[in-house]
DNA sequence: GTTGCGCAGATTTTT
DNA sequence: TCTGCGCAAC
């Protein structure tokens, strides 16, 4: 095979195929293109059958990018290359080795909002007001433990290390297994730690993969959490030949359970390992790489690369100060407007901010000047009501036990079936120990023998008819009917499309114009799959859910958060809103060091994307929560040094002025530390209190006596009226007066 | 069982 | 400012 097209270390990155690997890839340093010279040379050269082989990565989108590109160029037959997610592979194991685990292969997966409603029901059953303990926190809770690796029953100790079984928490965690598993259901989680209790609980099946798999491959290792470590660790312990790709730098996900350790741990579990780092950029010029570098520098959690490029100088990055954020927006208009002007290709511009809600005044700007945009990844098209509707419909197809659905569709449309009834056939179910199905069908045939549940015969009949239609369904199903006629039938016979009809607002058309665009993916993945099934397409479209809003290259300009720009690159990148508490974010200022570093990370990812020209915007004043806020530039502008920027002021209509070199002295921004609320035509200013020296000021770590560790938000009141609020480990916050807390200084 | 008001809360979101 | 959710009244 030939690797000239290849530098010396992407070339010792493809040919060292045996033993554990790791490579650290810059941004831009021709990774994906390396990933898939490895591939090809162990197929190519090494003659190892695709079937031994094992890709993973983070998202279907480059799982199917490596695909394809490792297909464009080889002539072997690629059926059984596996070049998949996490989440995909483990699904596919699960569905086949279900039994060991007491699942059926048709098992549901729930996802991230399904898992939330479970979480709410069982506070619910415990009468715990969500004040108390608010849903998402103990939904933090339970993912974390699976995000660790843990799993009802497992033994292994290093796992055990790092949780705290006698949490008060864990009940719920245990009660929430509990209902997934009578359920015959997983979520994410458990996607993967039901394989590592698979693996570490039955040898002859992990014997069976070990064997199977001769080469793995892990992309955007940096982004693995604890489970999904053990699990590679498992997999290659036989042959070693384990090769992960990585950089540090541009770990964003830590908050999905991204752990650095794995990183770190890579060498005791891997001893004698091959460390390459891949560090020459392709991508953007001098002026970004250096200027990205510096910014990066100031983090202390690194392993450390040092990015060169053989690029030219290029053009300086340019910082730009607008009065607000509404003047932000229609800078990145105008200056847009001049690039295509200029020649620039639409496609090749993009626009980034920190969180979706910024887009909204971008959008705005566009529309008016009529550029042509396209926001990636709004609201995403499985996430919508109807759409969760009728995908829950086709669920109880395939598994009746899927109590979630069954308790969603039971009474849409309305059948007279609330949920006052629903929780009485769902208390009788579990006292005779059965499914909500089954006992709906114990209802339906033998109504007398409830007269105790006081159902009406509203409910009888509603029951009926439910279970008629989703029963003639089932049966149309294994007479080997076309899930996408099931579907409309379905679609008929529930009274779903009549209930929307019939509401006739303009909502309720768009609605069905939606479910239309459900039908068309169902036919779609019958085409495209040679064995298409019903199974096959939930587990599709829960687990790839991305949807193609709108055709990339059609002369549009891009916009997105910069989580979704992670694998991109624009010749011309504008980066919106560097401001201080929105990025880095006012969240991230309150969690610390750590939290800081990983906003300097997401920046840099954000540098790093512009191959020809950046653009850094930030505005003095901004519309946020309500009123007119005042943050000062984002600290990581004062991180570039002055050689790579040049620095304006947008005043509006076109003209630039201020025009400097240099950045202007940081005093100029000490004003602007305040809040401002508009009343009317008025402008109020809020001073804030003078410093009134307190107990526990900002920022210092406490212990409450029933809470445990926690952080100061914010203090106020003086001497013995001192009040505090606390934010506690599991993300709550409390306020209490200092003079009667039981907090002390850690 | 459905509709409407009031209040809290407000990042990122590969799967 | 805007939204989403819980609870109270129909």
């Amino acid at each position: 095979m030939n690797l000239e097209h290849l530098n010396s270390e992407q070339q010792r990155a493809v040919t060292q195929t045996e033993g554990p690997v790791m490579i650290l890839a810059g941004a831009g340093s021709g990774k994906t293109r390396t990933l898939v010279s490895r591939i090809q040379y162990l197929m190519d050269d090494h003659k190892v059958s695709p079937y031994r082989i094992l890709a993973v990565t983070f998202s279907n989108k480059a799982a199917r990018e490596m695909r394809e590109r490792v297909a464009a160029q080889s002539k072997v037959d690629l059926g059984a290359l596996q070049v998949t997610t996490f989440h995909s592979f483990c699904a596919r194991l699960l569905r086949i080795e279900a039994q060991y685990l007491g699942l059926s292969r048709n098992f549901s997966i729930y996802d991230a909002s399904e898992s939330k409603s479970i979480v709410k029901s069982i506070l619910g059953k415990y009468g715990i007001n969500q004040k108390e303990l608010h849903p998402s926190s103990l939904q933090y809770y339970i993912e974390g433990l699976k995000n660790l690796g843990y799993y009802m029953g497992c033994s292994d100790e290093e796992t055990l290390e790092d949780i705290d079984l006698d949490d008060e928490y864990f009940k719920f965690f245990r009660e929430y297994e509990t209902e997934l598993h009578k359920s015959n259901a997983v979520d994410f989680g458990s996607l993967i730690t039901a394989v590592l209790n698979l693996f570490e609980n039955f040898s002859e099946v992990l014997e069976r993969y070990q064997r199977k798999y001769q080469y793995i491959l892990v992309d955007e290792y940096q982004d693995t959490n604890r489970a999904q470590f053990r699990l590679i660790k498992l997999l290659s312990q036989g042959t070693k030949n384990v090769c992960v790709v990585g950089d540090e730098d541009q770990s964003i996900y830590s908050w999905r359970g991204a752990d650095i350790r794995n990183i770190l741990d890579f060498e005791s579990v891997f001893p004698k390992y091959d460390l390459i780092k891949l560090e020459q950029n392709y991508r953007s010029s001098k002026n970004i790489i250096e200027a990205a570098s510096h910014v990066i520098g100031n983090n202390v959690n690194r392993k450390g690369k040092e990015m060169w490029t053989d690029n030219e100088q290029g053009e300086s990055i340019r910082v730009l100060e607008c009065r607000d954020d509404k003047l932000e927006a229609q800078f990145v208009g105008h200056e847009i407007t001049q690039l295509i002007k200029g020649g620039s290709d639409p496609n090749e511009i993009a626009i980034f901010y920190r969180t979706n809600a910024q887009s909204r005044l971008i959008e705005d700007a566009l529309r008016k000047i009529k550029l042509p945009y396209r926001v990636v990844a709004g609201i995403k098209f499985y996430e919508r009501k109807e759409i969760k509707d009728l995908l829950c419909y086709l669920r109880i197809l395939v598994n009746e036990k899927d109590a979630l659905a069954i308790t969603r569709t039971i009474n849409t449309p309305v059948r007279g079936i609330g949920a006052r009834t629903i929780r009485k056939i769902e208390d009788e179910a579990i006292k005779l120990n059965t499914s909500l199905w089954d006992m709906f069908h114990r209802i339906n045939d033998h109504y007398d023998d409830y007269k105790h549940l006081r159902l009406s015969t509203k409910v009888k009949s509603g029951i009926r008819s439910f279970l008629h239609i989703l029963t003639e369904c089932q049966v149309a199903l294994t007479d080997g009917t076309l899930p996408s006629q099931v579907y409309e039938k379905l679609l008929a016979e529930s009274g779903y499309l009549e209930m929307l009809n019939s509401e006739g607002t303009h909502e309720a058309m768009a609605r069905v114009e939606n479910l239309d665009e459900l039908s068309n993916a169902i036919k779609q993945y019958e085409e495209d799959e040679e064995e298409p099934s019903l199974v096959g397409f939930l587990e599709t479209i829960t687990l790839d859910s991305e949807t193609e809003t709108g055709e990339p290259g059609q002369g549009q300009i891009s916009m997105m958060t910069i989580h979704g720009s992670k694998g991109l690159e624009y010749e011309y990148v504008f980066l919106v809103g560097a401001e201080e508490t929105v990025f880095p974010s006012y969240r991230s200022l309150e969690d610390g060091e750590d939290a800081i570093e990983e906003e300097r990370r997401l920046f840099y990812v954000a540098m790093t994307r512009a191959m020809r020209k950046l653009y850094i915007c930030f505005a003095q004043g901004r519309m946020l929560w309500g009123s007119v806020r005042f943050n000062g530039p984002s600290r990581f502008i004062d991180e570039i040094p002055e050689d790579y920027f040049e620095w304006d002021k947008y005043e509006g209509a076109g003209v630039l002025s201020g025009h400097k070199k240099t950045r202007p002295s940081s005093s100029d921004y000490d004003d602007f530390s305040q809040e401002t609320h508009f009343a009317s035509d008025e402008v109020t200013y809020v001073i804030p209190e003078t410093k009134a020296t307190y107990k526990f000021p900002e920022g210092t770590n406490v212990a409450h006596q029933l809470y445990g560790p926690g952080k100061i938000l914010s203090a106020e009141g003086s001497g013995g009226d001192e009040k505090v609020v606390v934010k506690f480990k599991d993300g709550t916050k409390k306020k209490f007066l200092v003079k009667f807390a039981p907090i002390e200084r850690l």
